[in-house]
DNA sequence: ATGATTTTCGGCACTGAGTGTCGAATAGGG
DNA sequence: CCCTATTCGACACTCAGTGCCGAAAATCAT
């Protein structure tokens, strides 16, 4: 058995449609959708954000798409799934990014390129970035939610270290390695969406190189310069 | 706001019947209990073993310890709830062991020994051990419902961290150390629970010291010595 | 244009988790 | 025997999530 969450789980096919990227070849057969996965994901958030995530209605947020209740549940498998789909994607930013690496890099060194790389933002995304990840690290429910899509990130890292160091990935410090980059980025997030006095890389790059330092005392105690970013 | 999840959240008070300390006075005044939540917990690890956890209702649970689905309700929160007995009082114990740790040790090496301590099981409590943590780490909706209990296991750590760095507990560091810890440890619990072949203990120090270590290319290169445990 | 095909949508019904309320059951204390 | 404290069971309710099926709205073929 997989040391892994077994997303076969509780019936979902995990076929859903994230597919925002607008490039329907324009002849497509059938009945055009009626919104869309990133339509949602704005309404859930900015109810989530007005009235809190347990007092929101899976209805409202359809209706405020203008779509049906039922219709929801064909766009995200729960009403949890809806703020993860930018996470979703920089996970495959992040592993394309791995793949590109030269070989000749120190495993923590690519993969703190990479996220570094993975997390620019343009100064109008900021704002959304922040309420969501707020919301994401905050709330029970949401933070509850992130399980299967952290697993698809450590994967990701993990997937990378088994290349690099020629062990199944499975097997105990890809396992590490994946997840302590994880831990060492999720704290990083939630002082960033906690404060905003830096930019989110600074504080990347502040975990990750503690991370690569052994967590040594003496690298601890001072804090990242808050560069106002 | 706190970085940390709201507790708060979701109506639940947090007060919660785990005292199977088996203690009571003798002369308790009410009704006595028809129940215990060890009692739950043991119905409930052998349905959701037998039959699978979204296979297993609440009331079957209740029915097997034979209470009500009310009561059921009454001893946790949720369903998902029922398996942490254990995990949350293991955080206590290292919160404890950190405690009393010598003032001139190095943080890191302080955290490993007293993760160490606080894993040391009887060998007849192995198997259950297992299973349940097999069924933490596999079934997606109880995975979902670690994060609160890794959230306190995150705070023990992060708390010790802060004290000794002399920072706030919700700085960056104590939060990066905190979850790269969890992390490390989380890697050896599921390595181990999918496989028999070592002592737990054996690849939790494994893995605490590849972190102390800085995770570096060379250290990643062999599997701890799969010593049977 | 009309009909066949394809895809999305909406409505309905159903299971089960979780919560509030209230009265009954069961203990000890005076 | 009453009073009080505590747990329990029953009921009702909201809402998340799922299966099913027919309707709606588009394209393609004739």
């Amino acid at each position: 058995m997989s040391p892994r969450v077994d997303n076969q789980g509780s019936g979902g096919n995990g076929t859903r449609m994230t597919d925002d990227v607008l490039a329907r070849p324009a002849n497509r057969r059938g009945r055009p959708p009626g919104t869309s996965a990133r339509e949602l994901e704005v309404a859930a958030l900015r109810l989530f954000s007005e009235q809190g995530f347990h007092e929101t209605t899976v209805d409202q947020i359809a209706t405020a798409a203008g779509v049906s209740r039922r219709t929801f549940f064909r766009y995200y498998d729960a009403k949890a799934d809806v703020l993860w789909n930018e996470f979703d994607t920089e996970v495959e930013t992040i592993r394309t990014l791995l793949a590109e690496m030269p070989a000749d890099l120190p495993v923590l060194e690519a993969v703190r390129r990479a996220v570094l790389a993975a997390n620019h933002y343009r100064a109008e995304d900021v704002p959304e970035l922040r309420r969501r990840m707020t919301l994401l690290s905050t709330v029970p429910d949401l933070a509850a939610s992130a399980a299967v899509h952290y697993d698809a990130w450590e994967r990701a890292v993990s997937a990378f270290v088994a290349r690099r160091s020629g062990q199944p990935e499975e097997s105990l410090y890809p396992l590490v390695v994946g997840r302590a980059v994880l831990a060492a980025c999720r704290a990083a997030y939630d002082r960033w969406s906690a404060r905003a006095d830096a930019d989110l890389t600074v504080y990347l790059d502040a975990a990750l190189r503690a991370l690569a330092a052994g967590l040594a005392d003496d690298v601890l105690r001072v804090e990242p310069d808050p560069v106002p970013g």
